[in-house]
DNA sequence: GTTGACACGTGTCTTG
DNA sequence: CAAGACACGTGTCAAC
């Protein structure tokens, strides 16, 4: 989706340049010979060691996503990446979580929950374009100042009234790739309000498959339809 | 620096159009003429895909090892995935180890707060009609979906059945590296886009279980010289 | 038929 | 200059 290409602008002028013959005809004709031959064995075996780690690691998030390996896995070569992908950053956010289990700050977990879902609604809706941008952001401020208001995240004064300002510590994605996924705009929405308690898609799934289709390791690509 | 900028430098096709076409079938040519000339660009697609996955990889493997996001990091491209193998390997060691200790005590909570901003969120949307609905839908799926891979929520599956290394795999080389992670200096002042700083509440460095020879994430390529 | 995925060989650019 | 790495376009082959 992110367009086909996601802006990338390669300044780089083709200059059709046909280009001629210059090489110097002098050569040692003997074992320079075969390395010039080999050239395209070379990148075979560079391709075959991709592939070997591809291979690997498809075994790897298969079973670490508890899908059957083989069975029903039609997982093509960008999408055990990308389910690589998804799967480090949920495996880091448990080893935080793991981290914060430390100290008796259980609410702290709570909060860590919550912050991760953001970040990762932020992360999704960054490579959504079809959301307008003021609904994007209005979403997370709103999450944000939910997170803010869920109690005091200590670090900061433990009485700060005023000013639950939508720095929301999230962990906005890689910078390199996507190219948009920058800081959100602080917008703070009139609404916000205490939250409840309850048990969220338990008979209000829109239309979300559950485990099963959806659920687990499948490709899922957002900008696909 | 070693091609940090995705956007690499490179010759960039301008996907110049044979405006001559040879043949006029009475068809529209709309259509047949796009569906030949997308034939690289769509493969062109497809690498950009990979690559945006490796990408991501890259950034999440090297700040995993706590190595400097970009400085020194001549990773190639298959040294991502073998360190992303390897370090998965470890992963799931950590995740059997603490699969004894910590059990659902607060991993409930964590649980929860997920789960509240999940609902926030489906409450929000519910509001709003200027979001797609099968945006909605979707978002709501993947959020299920990485709630239901947080971890064991209790009455879903049994343990894992036996989810230990099948290892059916045909490693080459590097029999005994069990570990690696190995991060030389833990020390990382500038911690470009890192962690959402919860964890720096707790000051826990994300992944470090072991120490590791073989320093930083070396490539190490086995058969090659 | 088309469409999409992959492996291949080659050109171009960076580096030691 | 060679060695290496990457992106590119194309041919081949399996599926809706």
């Amino acid at each position: 989706m992110p367009a086909d290409t996601p802006g990338r602008p390669r300044a780089s002028p083709p200059a059709a340049e046909p280009a001629s013959a210059r090489r110097t005809p002098s050569k040692p004709r003997s074992a320079a010979e075969h390395r010039k031959s080999s050239k395209p064995a070379m990148e075979k075996r560079r391709r075959a060691r991709v592939n070997a780690s591809l291979a690997q690691l498809k075994a790897l998030i298969l079973d670490a996503l508890s899908q059957d390996s083989a069975r029903h896995s039609k997982l093509e070569k960008a999408d055990i990446l990308e389910m690589t992908v998804r799967h480090l950053r949920s495996v880091r956010r448990v080893h935080m979580t793991a981290a914060l289990s430390a100290d008796p700050a259980v609410l702290g977990k709570y909060r860590a929950g919550f912050n991760e879902c953001l970040a990762e609604v932020n992360r999704f809706l960054a490579g959504c374009e079809d959301v307008p941008a003021d609904v994007r952001s209005r979403l997370l401020g709103h999450l944000a100042a939910c997170l803010g208001q869920l109690g005091p995240s200590r670090r900061t004064a433990p009485p700060p009234p005023a000013a639950e300002v939508p720095t929301p510590e999230v962990y906005v994605g890689s910078p390199p790739l996507p190219a948009f996924d920058g800081p959100f705009p602080p917008l703070r929405p009139g609404a916000a309000f205490a939250l409840p308690l309850l048990q969220a898609l338990t008979g209000a799934p829109p239309a979300a498959p559950l485990a099963g289709l959806q659920g687990r390791g499948v490709p899922w690509r957002p900008w696909l339809r």
